[in-house]
DNA sequence: GTCTATATCTTGATAGAC
DNA sequence: GTCTATCAAGATATAGAC
């Protein structure tokens, strides 16, 4: 048995937990070190040992993100054929982390907002992961303009940026209005203007 | 003459001033009343004497950001009467601010990210934004509906949310491309959309 | 209304014992 | 790999002179 998924996480995978939860819950700029020490038990001189600075854990906590999605998208498409269903699971990426999670806001997304704050080598990671989403979406649209699933006018990548776009500004604007449901809505009728 | 607007900028509106484009490009957790004090040229306890706590400080920046929106918003009522030109001077509000100031954030976006960071003050002027807005979105959106201005399915109000989330977000997803046009893109694709 | 000075706390980070 | 102890810097905020 290759991978141990049944033990408890390793220390270092607690420490990006926490990081991760807590940069989506008040962003880079609104967490610290004593933060993830409270949370995961252990000294702060412990988690330098981990990652050495802030912006090694910050690179960390967006690689494995990214990896994560990249996985999400693959098993849609290797789940779904339909172009349609397909950008329906990808919505339901965003309704399941918002909706969950008591309104947790993608993590890409409130980096991407404190871009300025951020390191090179964090701001880097971040790219990467709107590149993936963005060729992926894009793929979509093209595909289901094809099989003639989606309705859409114009170019099929300003499409998917306006789609991604939508998706991202949706747990932001709900945050606002503290509505446990926005992302679904908003999702809901993106689908809808799709399907015209 | 009523007002005086050739006079310079008092204290109180320079701290104004320097504390939004400070949380434009770093958000409320990112920066500091000693950002300030260097912007403005003035020591940091000068600056309490004006707004004694940073939540009091986040509080009139809000307001006077949702003032000025709402004048803007009245103007653009006042000069179209059409909703499809009142929608399209709507976007531009957002493709200048972003455009115009190397892909500076609406005010209130990065603060909704930022949400669980704010005091409760803070927060509901944030929420009289977002409320403001997409009221004036919704009776948009009847309008071009009933006018046949617009082409959308669905509920008025869950399209001008949808509008309203994509024009956030893609002052966000803008920021990650590094991209200076995103917003206008995005913007443009949006009001095709309608109008297909 | 602005300043100097200071208080108090938190931050990211390091040294060194175990 | 985790701990105690400590550091220097930066944070919000206050007291009191001018």
């Amino acid at each position: 048995m290759p991978t141990d998924s049944h033990i408890s996480a390793s220390t270092r995978d607690k420490i990006l937990n926490a990081a991760e939860n807590l940069i989506k819950s008040f962003g880079y700029n609104g967490f610290s070190y004593e933060d993830i020490s409270k949370s995961v038990g252990i000294k702060k001189s412990s988690i330098h040992h981990h990652f050495s600075t802030k912006s090694e854990l910050g690179v960390a906590v967006v690689q494995r993100y990214s990896e994560r999605s990249q996985e999400k998208l693959e098993l849609i498409e290797s789940n779904y054929s339909s172009p349609k269903a397909c950008l329906k699971a990808y919505v339901e990426i965003f309704v399941a982390a918002y909706d969950n999670n008591s309104q947790e806001l993608c993590l890409c997304g409130i980096l991407a907002a404190e871009s300025k704050s951020l390191s090179q080598e964090v701001f880097i990671e971040l790219q990467k992961f709107f590149t993936m989403n963005s060729n992926w979406l894009t793929s979509i649209f093209k595909q289901g303009k094809n099989l003639k699933e989606l309705t859409y006018v114009g170019d099929a990548r300003d499409q998917a940026l306006a789609f991604l776009s939508s998706l991202e500004g949706a747990m932001v604007v709900g945050k606002a209005f503290k509505s446990p449901d926005f992302v679904k809505k908003i999702g809901a009728t993106l689908m809808k203007d799709l399907l015209q």
